[in-house]
DNA sequence: CACAGAATCACCCGAACGGATGACGCGTTC
DNA sequence: GAACGCGTCATCCGTTCGGGTGATTCTGTG
């Protein structure tokens, strides 16, 4: 988000900057195409280092040995659990979910299917998929991953 | 290579492109500065294309766009958000999860459809759909929220 | 060069999902 | 007691998903 933001930034700058030089170049003949290519030149070179910093990060991922049938075991860090889960409560009943609704989708997130989902709940299908349309509607979702997503997103779910 | 022949190639096509309807747009007031904007936002997108598509291992997490109809904005106590997201290669490739699987995984968590994970990949929604069923197949999932909850689980992905 | 892996695209078909509606019982709450 | 919220169940219909199969292209490796 904030690689976002200040990308918006220097996207902005170097309009305005740009702006700037072309009124040098301005008085000279068919200069808008050297302007044109100078800002293309500019923004492709930008993308691309943008493009690259937004993955560069995670190249940097690590072995971590794990059940495998091995002697040796490496300490890896692995992301801290960070506390235990508690729900945004404030926002739950801002967006108007109830109860059954919350639990609901909480199953979503676990990987049930609306069959097992009626199962767990002792409820029928059709009312598992009523319950999901409204957590879908009240979400502003338009499927279920993205619930999830906007579930844990918003510190919803754990 | 060829993918750095095909951008040169297309970029003095789109330079040429933007040429000729910066002849139409000539005639306007002020019409330079568009014409820049114009220039400056396709060949940033372009660029940011070109270098998530040198670094092959990308996993790009991006923010999705949500508008969560919210009135009331009230600050409640989250949970430390944990140290940056270290995925358990060992396990990828345990798995034979390839970088493009990976991709697909990814979006498939950030709630992305079939046809969007198409646009934003720039392939078409039967190859999405290939990818997406790989997956499945290769984390014995059922469906796509499974999926996205055993990588979670299995720290392949954020 | 042959071969394997990968990414790409296509078609088919049954199952699951999403959206729209309507309805009923059961507790608050006004 | 009328109104309301919640949970329950249902039908219809169009879309998406999941699984199976087959095919082409490109790359890297032996």
């Amino acid at each position: 988000m904030k690689t976002v933001v200040a990308f918006g930034v220097a996207a902005g700058l170097l309009i305005v900057a740009m702006q700037l030089v072309e009124y040098r170049f301005l008085v000279v003949e068919r200069s808008v195409e050297i302007y044109g290519a100078i800002v293309a030149a500019a923004f492709a070179t930008a993308g691309i280092w943008v493009g690259l910093k937004l993955t560069r990060t995670k190249v940097v991922s690590v072995e971590v040995p794990v059940e495998v049938p091995v002697e040796v075991r490496v300490e890896v860090p692995v992301p801290v659990p960070a506390g235990p889960f508690v729900p945004n409560t404030a926002r739950i009943d801002e967006l108007g979910l109830t109860p059954r609704e919350m639990e609901v989708l909480q199953l979503i997130a676990e990987g049930l299917s609306t069959r097992q989902m009626a199962e767990r709940l002792f409820v029928s299908e059709n009312t598992v998929k009523t319950h999901v349309t409204r957590v879908l509607d009240k979400l502003g979702a338009d499927r279920r991953t993205q619930a999830v997503q906007l579930a844990k997103q918003l510190n919803l779910i754990a």
